[in-house]
DNA sequence: TTTATCTGCGCAATCGTTTACCCACTAACA
DNA sequence: TGTTAGTGGGTAAACGATTGCGCAGATAAA
């Protein structure tokens, strides 16, 4: 029994003919008999004969590998978000035959790690990547995909960056929820800042927007994202603002700490305030009381960069950006 | 200015070396003189040179990328146990200066995807892999690997496979809850299962244990593993038996729509009924009220997974099996 | 000075594919 | 019968690295 793998050498041998022919065969490239075909697919069968896959790569200059970059947090928390689209990203990109792979990068990006993610990228590694926006890391891939000249496709924002980008309605779904609140009647608004980047001062504007008059009445309260923050946010919209009966969160994750919170303090929602979130991921649905929540329809937003990605490589016209729409969905806790 | 990207021999031109000399001074492997290096680095830094990725895992006949394989459900909810796992996997990896990979299949698993994989893995991409057991799909990922003769580690449990896992105490974990339930004095339990699979049988099993002689009258509903499941388990455990007063999930999501269901119809937890889930994952200390679950220690499996895959991977010896401890993490709603 | 040891580096084979180019053969047609 | 087209498949040069071997020169030991 042979000790090494079987190489397309082998089989040619066994088969009575060059290797051309069997790379021939299995490609379906170039011209070759079909008598010869069924003889070499059989022995290759027979070795269980597997293309190797870097020798592949090198001599065709090329790979079907599509790379997802995004970041993620230090002390993190499973970013629920980033997850969806990651799911409309693998699924689309498998079904067209390609092989997703997710790289998060840290968002205090250092140079040593950059520098790793620079031999990853430009030694071929990618067919083409598609970055998450919103934060400064995500301009370092873009750059690093500009000098190696590879395909990439930036989901959301980044300011300067036009080209081939997909956005989600940031500014209209908050727009959306500061609407929903002036219909109901509320108030005195409030809004939990999630990741203090540029997503979250256009979800601010779109807040605003939607109150119309009630804009300037409302209460910001800064942290971060996680569940902690939400819960802490809770305290400091007490003391800073007891009468403040509804608030947006930068994401789900806060909006439902921000509950836990409340209803440990003997809050009823949406009674006593309402609450929406950002995202709409999930397990938003599973809380009691339900968050109710601004999609972004994620995944759909992962699917449309990988099929734009697709285009890129086939070297067919895309339009410079595409947007996914918005929808508030409304559950028990607004 | 080039249009390709530089590669070795571009260097050796520009330095008035050979290609040996300048792979050496990048792989320092090898003698090289101190000046020669700091020249060959100092052109390659010019010409923003990077190995190409294909061309050095042909000649070396190898790679640093390590697998991760996972059952991933049709309709499906984020895993999040097995997330916490990839966490671990994936931090471990990186530390080590290998590249994690994560690839879901399919639990119904077709020969054609099947297929894939194989090409995929005995075409050379991974250095070692690491799979996720429990389910009959992930023996078909050993025997891939036992072909290939690439080393390997399985997570949890699969019958009849010993060398070489890293295991996590599920029976020890739900005796834990049984007896857990005794001490606290309920009288009637309940167990809600997950994916029905070997993992479920011990679960059972060790929960049985736990409850000592309260284990006969246990109620058992099956059904599946998601928050819907969890809503209808519900439904179902007031009909068949009204006088529970407790009840383990298989899961935590399960669990959580257990209680989404019960708080719904106005029951109190823990009072009325405790409830108690598995895998202590992120979104359980966020529920209200926040869930009693085991904890596996998900991540610390993950990350002790890839320790002993990189032992394999160096041919030290290593014993055939490791075992993380489980802890029963008590919150408010048991 | 001679011999042994060490250091730095080039030569060339190798890893396992793909593919441009070319040649031999068959079939068809005038 | 000679010319043309079309088919099947071989030859060999890539792809871009790594690495065993050996040689020349420098240094150390005798």
């Amino acid at each position: 029994m042979k000790n090494h793998r079987a190489t397309i050498k082998d089989i040619a041998e066994l088969s009575g003919v060059s290797t051309a022919t069997v790379s021939r065969a299995f490609s379906g490239k170039g011209r070759i008999g079909a008598k010869t075909r069924d003889l070499i697919l059989a022995k290759a069968e027979e070795l269980g004969y597997r293309a190797n896959i870097h020798a592949r790569n090198l001599s065709s200059r090329g790979t079907d590998t599509i790379g997802f970059f995004y970041p993620s947090h230090k002390n993190r928390e499973p970013d629920y978000f980033i997850n969806e689209i990651l799911l409309g990203v693998s699924d689309t990109a498998l079904q067209a035959g390609k092989i997703p792979q997710a790289h998060p990068f840290a968002s205090d990006l250092d140079e040593e790690a950059l520098d790793d993610f620079k031999n990853f990228i430009l030694g071929g590694s990618f067919a083409g990547i598609i970055i998450m926006g919103g934060t400064e890391g995500a301009r370092r891939f873009l750059e690093i995909a500009e000098t190696g000249r590879i395909p990439y496709i930036l989901i959301g924002e980044l300011p300067g960056v036009e080209k081939y980008t997909v956005k989600y309605q940031i500014e209209q779904g908050t727009k959306l929820a500061g609407g929903y609140f002036r219909k109901i009647g509320r108030k005195r608004p409030a809004y939990v800042a999630g990741f203090l980047d540029h997503v979250d001062i256009l979800k601010k504007q779109g807040f605003a927007e939607g109150l119309a008059d009630l804009a300037e009445k409302t209460v910001y309260i800064e942290g971060g994202s996680t569940f902690q923050h939400g819960c802490h946010a809770y305290e400091r919209l007490r003391n800073e603002c007891p009468e403040c009966d509804c608030v947006l969160c930068g994401n789900d994750v806060l909006a439902i700490g921000f509950m836990k919170a409340a209803l440990n303090a003997g809050v009823k929602i949406p009674e006593d305030i309402a609450v929406i979130g950002c995202d709409d991921v999930k397990i938003s649905r599973f809380y009691h009381p339900a968050l109710t929540s601004i999609s972004f329809h994620e995944y759909e937003v992962g699917e449309r960069a990988v099929q734009r990605l697709l285009k890129l490589l086939e070297n067919q016209p895309i339009l410079p950006e595409e947007s996914i729409e918005c929808d508030l969905i409304v559950r028990d806790s607004a």
